[in-house]
DNA sequence: AGTTTTAGTGAACGGCGTAAAGCTTACGGT
DNA sequence: ACCGTAAGCTTTACGCCGTTCACTAAAACT
């Protein structure tokens, strides 16, 4: 006896009334997305309240007062429905982190990169299980999923791209070429092969730039997700925001305060 | 019918001849330290062969021929053994970061904070399930252990020694202490309270350089033991020595390469 | 000698991932 | 309108896990 049965067109078989009003996506396959999105919000609200190890099949099942071998329709093990929580979590994070230079205006190339960089930050403190969900170290024998390695290419380029800017701007105070060892400059051609940068508009010296910001803003931030450093120092924002200052100023930026603590 | 048959004195009961040369320690006490030993060294081959989840109570015991709760002899728990392990993990960084300094001349500051820092990222690289269990995100409920506490504080003492002989040398280009806000400096207040430094020989800029290093080598190390980078652009030793050229000139360090790379 | 402490086993409980088989229901083709 | 078929889901089952409890055998102490 479902609600359905007070329909007003229908009674008797729904079937002839159901494909009348389809849409686009076929009513099977939009039932099917909800539970794929259910499922997948069930996995975030366990790994947000107890970490990694608290997600499991079984668990989740339960949660949707389903049985664990039914989840085995939407995601092959629990491997996969990790790794689509970890594309989902690329790309809330690069939206956070292009969102939040999104209201500032185009030509303020300091003030996009300060937000962006301050959004990575609180996102990751917001999101502590996810954010080491998506860094942790992989386990020795696990393949990476290429789901979760294009979405990690996307929210590298959400990075890159304000560096793009800074770059385009001509404001940073490159190292030269020839400051830079071979080796590394080997290393340097591959980076920018295998992320769409050309050694033509980025040089050597501005990709080490990039790597040096980045090496030190990941650092930070896994600092203060991990809690290493919390118990003998407390709050760690007057660090960062320091840190940030000396950060960007050798790629030209000049830095502001927050004005929203 | 095993191969102890064929000893020269013995026969009959061997418990006779067996307390005759008991040394200080008590011979029961030796025996559950060699076991003690057993079980964390053959976590640790676990560790090292299928990372952290692989290390199970179950699977150690089978493999030292006995059954899981008699483990419970030795520890409380699975935890309590993986915290043990940690303790002894940072022991043995710490071994490895004071060790490699070791054989370089006392008065060679430089030298031997290079040499530290190269033992660092050699360690973790040779023992990345290890250091990832180490530096992992903890979940969100579980306390942290006492031994594993003291155990770190000990690692970042074996750091900060070396920092102290540069200090003490006054080769350190400082920021001066008002280029340092009030917050921060609150914050670097604590950390010298718990950390055993005094302001009175290390300056609010001589925290917030070491400070600045530690985050750096951290971020660049925890990377490439992640191997965020490495799908992209292979070997990350030429970014590292480049890093570590830029981390330490700061800090007053001149930098020299590595002859044995 | 007997008593107590220790090391270890065996059985059991509940939770986990996952494979196989079966049942219901809705869809698609005719 | 009907029927084959596939999708969604459950039941059952296997083997792994941490952990508890009751128990035995041996060592240590008195």
């Amino acid at each position: 006896m479902p609600a359905e049965a007070s329909a007003p067109t229908g009674d008797g078989t729904q079937a002839q009334a159901g494909p009348g009003a389809a849409a686009a996506p076929g009513r099977r396959e939009r039932v099917r997305e909800a539970t794929l999105r259910e499922i997948k919000d069930n996995a975030r609200r366990r790994l947000a309240a107890e970490g990694p190890p608290g997600v499991s099949l079984r668990a989740i099942a339960r949660d949707m007062g389903m049985t664990a071998p039914g989840l085995y329709r939407y995601f092959s093990g629990l491997d996969d429905l990790l790794n689509a929580v970890r594309a989902d979590l690329f790309h809330e994070l690069s939206a956070a982190v292009a969102g939040a230079a999104g209201p500032l205006p185009a030509d303020d190339t300091d003030g996009r990169i300060l937000a962006s960089l301050r959004a990575f930050r609180s996102w990751a403190l917001a999101h502590r299980a996810e954010f080491s969900l998506l860094f942790a170290t992989p386990a020795p024998q696990d393949a990476p999923d290429p789901r979760v390695l294009e979405a990690g290419r996307e929210f590298a380029a959400s990075f890159f791209s304000l560096f793009d800017r800074l770059l385009a701007e001509g404001r940073i105070p490159l190292p030269a070429d020839e400051e830079i060892g071979p080796e590394l400059r080997d290393r340097l051609d591959a980076f920018a092969a295998k992320t769409g940068f050309t050694i033509d508009n980025a040089s050597y010296g501005a990709l080490r730039v990039l790597m040096s910001c980045w090496v030190r803003l990941y650092g930070l931030v896994s600092m203060e997700v991990a809690e290493h450093m919390t118990p003998i120092m407390g709050d760690m924002e007057p660090l960062f925001e320091a840190e940030l200052q000396d950060i960007l100023s050798p790629a030209g930026v000049e830095y502001r305060a927050s004005h929203r603590p």
